[in-house]
DNA sequence: CTGAAAGCGCTTACAG
DNA sequence: CTGAAAGCGCTTACAG
């Protein structure tokens, strides 16, 4: 039924010459004669012949794999980084070998480990926070790393991203500017997610500097999903009766207290203002539309792409720390506070 | 600064074994002795080894890899089914090997050769139209393949989806049940997307079965964006002065759509209704929430998962043809027809 | 239960 | 420009 899978020997022998020259036709083909070469495709035309990457990674050292591995595909800004982050290695003859870590930095070790044992030459996380052994395995094999979503300018460690205090800092300030005094905030979970926690630091330093408190009981962690916002939004609004701004942890969950929102009756802004964080493409056209923290994705993915790619053919180990803009983007789901009480 | 990495020989050394036995050690444990797998664990500890995957594909002939390929990673159905996908594989200990084919073919096969040559054992396409040459490799190769997002029962491939014919005609029966008239459609580019060719298909016949023409001017086809929506809608409602309904190729389309709508002062669902496709999480909380179809995008990756495992360890190719349910779901977008002209 | 040895399918100095 | 041959790091009958 199936003829065995053809192999470079198949095809030297078709074409009536040695495996080097046929390897050499594949890989530098400007040492080969035209006359040979034309044989050589024809053979593997015929042939239906498919390179062995395995063969070819165990013999030349090299697999031409980078690794990546995000909290989770199925978050519009991981997958659109992603999809830069391939489109650019593709490009450059590099494939992408893409795991996930659903929020754990165990799980995120193991994927690592994984990606290693598949040979990656450079490897991108998200995140600042890692287990100690990703950062010691990567070390010992001298592979270049980048750190998505963070930006730490005396990190050890390269990184592209943003400063999350800061992103933090700013959407509180946009609602204090405004005015709100009675802010909660709806957090992703926090454990084994740096960025979540830096944001909500930069949180509660703004509103402390404006000696407005912020205790526990005014923050629900919670899944990044429409349903736990719209949960946490209305546990949040049956514990407080003052409150006039609730700051998301993404537009997601900002999805979803708006959705609790619109079920009690409380119109936005006017009543209550809203923030998400992320800036993924479909909240711009709802109503009333969110206002959030813009998250360069794309260019984050980009970004990685072209710093590993530099550093695999380079053997200097050059850090880079590259802050990229998080814009904030008012749109309509912030007004001023009603401080009628 | 970095001493080589360690190979398997290194280990054997250092615990004083033979590589054989390492090697069992790993991959067979109850075939060694538990005062020798205390040592050479010791060993792999100590020298901080991890497996060479080349070399190990190379000598067993098995990758535990399966690919796949999706039109695109930023679209929450397809990077939902990859997340079950990848999710369930890694369970019975293989790999996902995810490629993206941006809705082009002739990229699709690109991306299934190099796939092969990474040693694919399994594979998940989208759709029922392929390459020739995509079948051609796989069958050489006999390697079991699995088609998502459609149902044909007698295809020659195994599908595991749904049935986008019938979604078509169900959507549309929708809305000619509500007395609509004068509809028109929104679908993502045709060309090289079987799916969407399909649910037009069915759309049209069911608008011809109730002698409702549906001629090219009641057609935009656009990328799936909500910008391309919002403009398509536009471009829609300036052609057409008597449009009661569009029906959106995806949820974001949709939104789009309904964002064109409101800028134009149309009340939904009193003066025009909007459907979407895909049941994304988001539009059931947003408002009003979106009717649309649910596409049963995490069942896909599950099935597909067990499919191609059982494929693998067993050597018959049944097929498969499995016909997942395309609820409609009627929410909020669309109601009764007003006539009045 | 363990080891010696062949071999998986390529690439790459080296020699010509 | 081309070929013979060694070797990449594992696995796996085979023998003991």
């Amino acid at each position: 039924m199936q003829p065995p899978k053809p192999t470079l020997q198949d095809v030297a022998n078709y074409a009536g010459v040695s495996t080097a020259t046929v390897s050499r036709c594949l890989n530098q083909p400007d040492k080969v004669k035209a006359a040979l070469q034309e044989k050589i495709h024809q053979a593997i035309q015929v042939l239906g012949y498919v390179p062995h990457g395995a063969a070819r990674a165990l013999a030349s050292r090299r697999t031409y794999c980078i690794g990546a591995v995000v909290p989770t595909i199925d978050n519009a800004i991981f997958s659109e980084a992603i999809q830069y982050l391939q489109r650019h290695l593709a490009k450059a003859g590099y494939t992408l070998l893409l795991a996930q870590s659903s929020y754990s930095l165990d799980e995120e070790l193991r994927e690592v480990q994984a990606l290693l044992t598949q040979g990656i030459e450079g490897l991108v996380l998200v995140g600042e926070d890692h287990h100690p052994a990703v950062f010691e395995a990567i070390q010992q094999r001298n592979i270049p790393l980048v750190n998505l979503w963070t930006y730490h300018p005396h990190s050890q460690y390269s990184c592209i991203g943003i400063n999350n205090v800061r992103a933090g800092q700013r959407i509180a300030q946009h609602l204090t500017d405004l005015k709100h005094q009675h802010i909660a905030v709806i957090s992703g979970i926090i454990q084994g997610n740096d960025r979540a926690r830096e944001r909500l630091q930069g949180i509660s330093q703004h509103l402390q500097g404006k000696d407005l408190a912020f205790s526990e009981d005014q923050l629900v962690e919670c899944r990044y999903s429409a349903e736990q916002g719209r949960l946490a939004m209305h546990n949040l609004l049956s514990r407080h009766d003052n409150l006039t701004a609730v700051i998301c942890g993404n537009d997601i969950l900002a999805l979803g207290a708006l959705c609790a929102a619109r079920e009690r009756g409380l119109s936005v802004p006017q009543s209550l203002s809203i923030t998400g964080f992320d800036n993924i493409e479909m909240i711009a056209v709802i109503s009333p539309a969110l206002t959030t923290v813009n998250s360069p994705s794309r260019r984050m993915g980009t970004q990685a792409a072209e710093y590993l790619i530099q550093q695999i053919h380079t053997p200097t180990r050059t850090l880079v720390h590259h802050e990229l803009a998080a814009d904030l983007i008012i749109r309509e789901t912030t007004g001023p506070a009603v401080n009628d009480f």
